[in-house]
DNA sequence: CTGCATCCTAAATGATACTG
DNA sequence: CAGTATCATTTAGGATGCAG
């Protein structure tokens, strides 16, 4: 019989895995919380978000475009500009991952008390 | 003046940065979904989680016990037995990530259209 | 300004062997 | 069984230069 009960994402090489490896990822999670306050134009997201380089500035954003999380409108103006937007889809996925986000800057001193208590029982 | 409207999370080197990535992470996303079902030895966490080195599940699961998310209860037996559960602040954390995974798992057809029609126009 | 292409380094991850 | 230690590999990430 099949085993209904497990989880797609707990299987190798699932798509659900990668969507949300994007979703999560290191500058993923940065960049949908920004875009859910509204949208940004490259350069603005690039300095709003700190430490992200352009190269991955960019590479997140067109992981989040292709997926249909974020939309991309390039202007035809000189010198270009590029606004970027989150989708339906992609505001759905940004406010659970900038609720997350949230969550876990309120609870900044019960980990940081965890791990004290933590590196205290080891030594 | 100070701006107060920057979350702490897109400043570099700031603790919620870490500790979201902890939560975010390729495995700990995982790991905590399980948990949130059930309690699990290692090796079960193991098997459940498709793909998990041993090391990796290792380092996950102590990155998430010094936070303060995982509580690790070794039983003095042999052979060794050693339960993995959520501390309730774990489960806050846990109930977050796993509705993510649940959301992106309904989505998945969304994302594969998406990126259908982004690569057609690409061609 | 908004990228892309290239090269390079650092970090994450995996495979394997080994220990209590 | 539940890890640790080590080594090899893969991937993420950053720096730079250049084009539209």
């Amino acid at each position: 019989m099949t085993e209904l009960l497990i989880p797609d994402v707990n299987r190798v090489n699932c798509p659900s895995r990668v969507i949300l490896e994007h979703v999560t990822s290191r500058w993923g999670v940065l960049v949908l919380a920004a875009l859910l306050e509204r949208s940004y134009r490259f350069s603005e997201l690039r300095r709003h978000v700190g430490g992200v380089s352009e190269k991955m500035l960019a590479q997140t954003l067109q992981a989040l475009e292709r997926d249909g999380f974020v939309l991309r409108d390039a202007k035809p103006v000189i010198p270009p500009r590029v606004d970027y937007a989150l989708t339906p889809l992609g505001e759905e996925a940004a406010g659970q991952v900038s609720s997350l986000a949230r969550w876990v800057e309120r609870r900044v001193p019960d980990v940081q008390a965890a791990r004290a208590a933590y590196d205290e029982a080891k030594a």
